[in-house]
DNA sequence: ATTAATTTGACTAACATTGTCAAATGAAAT
DNA sequence: ATTTCATTTGACAATGTTAGTCAAATTAAT
């Protein structure tokens, strides 16, 4: 899972690699295919759900392809802040306060 | 800005420590009352232009308290996934990434 | 006990997201 | 060049989420 690839782009490959087609396994997700060719494109943003249904669909480990979903939606938040990377840090620290408190 | 503190209970201590009430400052962002009480007690999120707002009339350091508030939000997004800590990491890879570009 | 401040909860309004559908475009094959 | 199938685009509808108001209930301070 390269890190400097959008979920989409790989959820494409990885589609093409299985010679599927978006009629496919739009139909799997039960959703149009419209849909799907957005999600791939990155003009729409998939839901939990419909990624979990891909990684299965398309034999990618599950652990993976969600993480690098969550990230996306992450950096979806702070796209536009010059102060993103400073948030992100911070988020991290309290993050590990949260666990550890957990723990 | 101590990390293990909510976004809320910085607002709250400032206010406070200003001796204004929540109406005085709820006027002055022209919300209700009880929103900027929801918002003190983390049951409601701010608006970034509230943050911005607020940091004036509490005299906080802009950049701060919208750092605090933008952490807020990211981890809002992963509060409920255990693939948290992971997705945070490679978010900032990400970011790395996308912020060299534009270099 | 009154008065002022805050909190709570029911409700509405505004906005964002997710989806459908039909038409347009693109690609491959004769 | 026409047909055929896959994909893309854009207008629109349905749904869900978030931000807000308001009035009543609660709490705190005289």
């Amino acid at each position: 899972m390269k890190i400097n690839k959008s979920t989409g782009e790989i959820l494409r490959e990885n589609r093409e690699k299985k010679g599927l087609l978006l009629r496919q396994v739009a139909a799997k997700l039960d959703i149009d295919t419209a849909i799907l060719s957005k999600i791939e494109r990155s003009e729409r943003k998939a839901t939990k759900e419909q990624i979990l249904k891909l990684a299965q669909i398309l034999d990618l480990k599950e652990e993976d392809l969600l993480v690098q979903y969550l990230s996306e939606k992450i950096l979806y938040e702070i796209k536009d802040e010059k102060l993103g990377q400073r948030a992100l840090k911070v988020a991290e620290q309290r993050m590990k306060f949260i666990n550890q408190r957990k723990a």
